[in-house]
DNA sequence: CATGAGCGG
């Protein structure tokens, strides 16, 4: 499985759609839309995990498509943010934290 | 609450 970011999102767009339209590419097993917690605003992007086979499919297939007026933007995710992946990266050794990036 | 940046809890 894996996780696939979904950005420049229209501000209307909702889980359902993003559901709806990677499903026609592969199995989808989640989808989260990323709103402001402390506005509860959309932030136009998200996130859509599915099946290895049916993500690259997608993600071949639906990035920089034209989705409400804006380039779509789709990609393999990297890990959120915690420890083991984008802030520590590479282990404990670099200083620099995003050495591994 | 806030609108256009690509990566959330």
């Amino acid at each position: 499985m894996k996780k696939i970011y979904v950005g420049n999102l229209p501000y209307s767009a909702t889980e359902d759609e993003l559901r709806e339209t990677f499903g026609e590419h592969g199995t989808v097993e989640s989808v989260s839309l990323i709103t402001d917690r402390e506005t509860g605003r959309p932030r136009g992007f998200g996130f859509v995990e599915m099946d290895d086979d049916g993500a690259t499919a997608a993600i071949s297939a639906l990035d920089g498509k034209d989705m409400g007026g804006r380039s779509l933007r789709v990609n393999e995710a990297r890990p959120r943010r915690e420890g083991g992946g984008g802030g520590g990266f590479g282990g404990g050794g670099g200083r620099g934290r995003n050495a591994g990036w």
